[in-house]
Order: C-alpha cells, then sequence, then structure tokens
DNA sequence: CGCCTCCTTGAGTACGATCAAAATGGGTGG
DNA sequence: CCACCCATTTTGATCGTACTCAAGGAGGCG
C-alpha cells in the first residue's frame, strides 16, 4: 500500500551501488553481485513501513539509497530502535516466521527485495554467499553487542556524543562540516534509550561546549571539535562534564 | 593457563549432548554431527577465563556443561555482560580478528573448541552447515535485540522480573520448584545494567510480594509465582508496583 | 576463630523522566 | 507572499527512580 514497486532486476541497484558502497561495507560488492539478478526494487518516501512487527517473513532487503530504521514496540507503548540502516546494509533476516522489528523509512528510501529461498538456491552452488551472509550476520551482531553496552553503561550525554560521533565518522565528516541526520528527536531518543526532552537537553550542553553547532535546517549539525565529542562519549565526567 | 585440556575428540561432547540438547536448541544435534571430530575439549572451573577482549580470535566453542558469561569492559572500568549461555550454546564468533568480548565461566564447565578453519572447510563440501551456523546467528541476533531492549526500555524491577522469568522457562522451572542460578550480585547487575544494590533491592521486592523466594544457599530462588513474574516483568507499574 | 567476600539495608543525592508551556519551523491555503 | 495551523523542538519546574556512599550482616574457607 505504502510501497511502489520500481521495477524487477538489478538495473536501479546497480545505477546506485557505487555510492552505497562507498559509504558503507556491508553486504557491499560481493553480496550484490551473488544476489543480483533476483532483487525487486522498491521505493518508499519518508515515515513509511516497509514492514511490521508480526508480519509474516518471505524476504530480506538491501538498502540501496536512504535510510531506514528497524524499532521494537512494546506492549506499554515503549518504543525502542535497534539499528539504524545506512545504504549497503542489509536487513529482514529473521529468527522466526514472524518480523520481530519494525523496519521504517526515514527519508526518500529505494531497498532491493530478495526471498529468501535465493540463499539456499545460490548458496548451495556457491558457498561465498554463505560466507559473506555469515560475515554480515557477525558484524551485525557485534555492533547489536556495542549497542547495548551503551544502553547499559553509559550516561545520557555519553549517548548523545557517541551517537553523533559514531555517525560523523561513519560519513567521513571532519570538523566544520555539516553532518546530516535525518532523523526526528523522538527517534533520535529511541535509539538512544532516553526521551526526547534529555536528548534536547544534551545536544545544547554540547552546542554550549563548543563541540557541534544545531542549523536551524532540521536534522543538521555541524561537528566543531571531534576528538572532545570522543572523548565525552567515552567518560562524560572525566572530561569535567557534570 | 587456566584451562585444563581434557580430550580431542567428541567423546565428551558426546556423553554430554543428551542433556546440553533438551536444555536448549541452539548449537544442537546437526551442528554437534557436523562438526564431530574436530573438537578440543576443555574444562575450567569457576571463574576462569576463556578468552579476554583483545586477544586474537582463532577458534570458536561450544559450552557442553556449565555457564559461560560473555561481557564488554569499558575504560572507565564500567562492565556489561552481553550475552549468558548455557549448554549447547555456540559462541566466539567475532566481526574482527580481535576478542570484542572477555569469556568467562560461572560454575565448573565443559567447552568444546573449534578451529575456524573447520567452517570453510566441512561448510564447502556440506551447505547443511553453514545453513545452520547462520540459523544460530540470527537466533543469536535476535535475542540480542531484546536485550538491548530491555537495556533501553525497562525499569528495574522488570529487568530482574524478566531475568528470572527468562531463566525458569529455558530451564523449564514450574512454580514452587528451585531455580539454580550460579551467579553473584555484580553478574547479576552488569547483565541487567543496574547496580548490585538495585538489584538486590528489586529481589527483595519481589520476595516481599511473594512472587519468589530467597534462598540462603547462594544463588537459589524458588519460583513462587511465575505468571505475576511474567506480568511484572511486562508492566511493573501497570501491575500495581510503585 | 577470624578473615574475606558477598549480600543486604539505610540515607542522601543526582540523573533523567514527566508534566507543562513557550518557541520555532514547515506546510497549506487564502 | 503572508497568515495560520500543526508538528516538532526547546526550555522550565518538579518528581521519582536508581546510583552512590556507608555500614552492618551473613556465609565460606583456611
Amino acid at each position: 500500500m505504502f510501497q511502489s514497486r520500481v521495477g524487477t532486476g538489478y538495473d536501479l541497484a546497480d545505477q546506485l551501488s557505487h555510492k552505497a558502497q562507498k559509504t558503507h561495507a556491508d553486504g557491499g560488492t560481493t553480496i550484490l553481485a551473488l544476489l543480483g539478478s533476483h532483487a525487486t526494487n522498491l521505493a518508499y518516501d519518508r515515515h513509511k513501513i516497509i514492514f511490521r512487527q508480526g508480519d509474516r517473513a518471505s524476504h530480506f532487503y538491501r538498502l540501496v539509497n536512504g535510510m531506514v530504521l528497524l524499532s521494537k514496540l512494546r506492549l506499554n507503548g515503549r518504543r525502542q530502535i535497534v539499528r539504524l540502516l545506512l545504504p549497503g546494509d542489509l536487513f529482514g533476516f529473521e529468527a522466526s516466521e514472524q518480523r520481530s522489528l519494525t523496519a521504517e523509512s526515514l527519508n526518500n528510501t529505494a531497498v532491493a527485495q530478495y526471498p529468501y529461498e535465493v540463499v539456499d538456491q545460490i548458496g548451495d552452488g556457491s558457498p561465498a554467499l554463505y560466507r559473506e551472509l555469515m560475515g554480515f550476520l557477525r558484524r551485525q551482531l557485534s555492533s547489536t553487542q556495542e549497542h547495548a553496552v551503551m544502553l547499559g553503561r553509559q550516561t545520557a550525554l555519553e549517548r548523545v556524543a557517541a551517537f553523533l560521533h559514531w555517525f560523523a565518522k561513519r560519513k567521513n565528516i571532519n570538523n566544520g562540516e555539516i553532518l546530516t541526520l535525518p532523523i526526528r528527536r523522538r527517534d533520535f531518543a529511541d535509539y538512544l534509550g532516553l526521551s526526547v526532552e534529555t536528548v534536547s537537553r544534551m545536544l545544547t550542553k554540547l552546542k554550549e561546549a563548543g563541540l557541534i553547532a544545531v542549523l536551524k535546517d532540521h536534522g543538521k549539525f555541524i561537528i566543531c571539535d571531534i576528538v572532545s565529542l570522543e572523548d565525552v562519549m567515552l567518560d562524560a565526567k572525566a572530561y569535567g562534564f557534570s
């Protein structure tokens, strides 16, 4: 209903793949080549559901362009974002028949969709696919564990600093350059396990300390001092922030 | 240094496999059969390091008997336990050359150790191993995500209740039966992202509400009301706990 | 018996949540 | 282009949960 079919085959994926691979290594060239022609290309505009917690799972995806978030909703309405996806990332593998997460586009996105069956079909002939996918899953697991450490053992300020730092590094942003984070405070907060207000307060704190600048244009920041950002991220108190 | 070599081959693993598979499905029969004779069996007594964050990684493991924890230590001394392992669980896959986690035995444990190479060696001949391992990694990822939601969005009481509930379910403990959790308050707290004192307080709270009994014998509890435990775990406030 | 580690309980504090309101900005239609 | 509306963000005030610091108690082991 929300999604619009763009085409079949890897034409679009191919056009966009250069950009995708530059920004992120996961699920890169090899997997793309291996899965190539089995893709269905889909496009979503901002804030659309790609799949929902509880849906029956039959496909996995490769983010071609844009940004996607994966979240869990608890019965009492509390939400936790579990992962943020950048171009090149794979998502939509499940441990059970049902989706355990909701996937939602943050801006205009293009994704390639693959039926689960192609993994076994292609994999049986060439173990390379299995190796690639296992490598991807291991990296995924490792980064989710890192996320868990943040949620369990970092202060609000450290989390916000860490998030900006992580994103700046991944986008290769240097001091003085603009970081575009197409994400609302709500999502910001749900990713960090904080309230919207706390995120806002911590951002002003970092702003007043001169580590970042918050632009009027929503979702845009300037990274002023990425080294200090890293110091704060590692231990806010030791760095002199209360 | 800490470890003592017990033998080579899958003799020990075989002897213990029945128990292992009953308590947990992960890394069960199929993987065991596939990897069989490439194992080195090791034994550790309580509170020994199996591998340490920063070590070079060359093997993965299968927990045969006992209990193991995987943790991360931050520079400021804060620790987060990322996973608790029960018999049958696989661990020690890494995303990079170095261990990103420390593995530590909680009681007397037996593990089977496999060099990374066997995966490719066996996998290239029979894709079944790759499929099994991918399934294992997917389940692992899913449960780590669940853990992240807990750390980000549950209260102290909910976390403690959830932990007891999870463990009771996995060990198939019913009301009135004894749950053995061979784990100190320190580890309890580091798994839940809380302080030792808070864990202790929440346990007395659950005790006073009659949901559990805390035995003198360290690490032993009686589960009195597992249904209420689940209610508290899902939403402590809605269930009437402040 | 005494030491040591682990656990519990108490008192005070602080960090972040909640509630409330004001400010900012984007989008729409006149 | 401006006015208005609505969504989002920021700021303020208060509250509550969980942390910290401190002391006492309990169990394990030599």
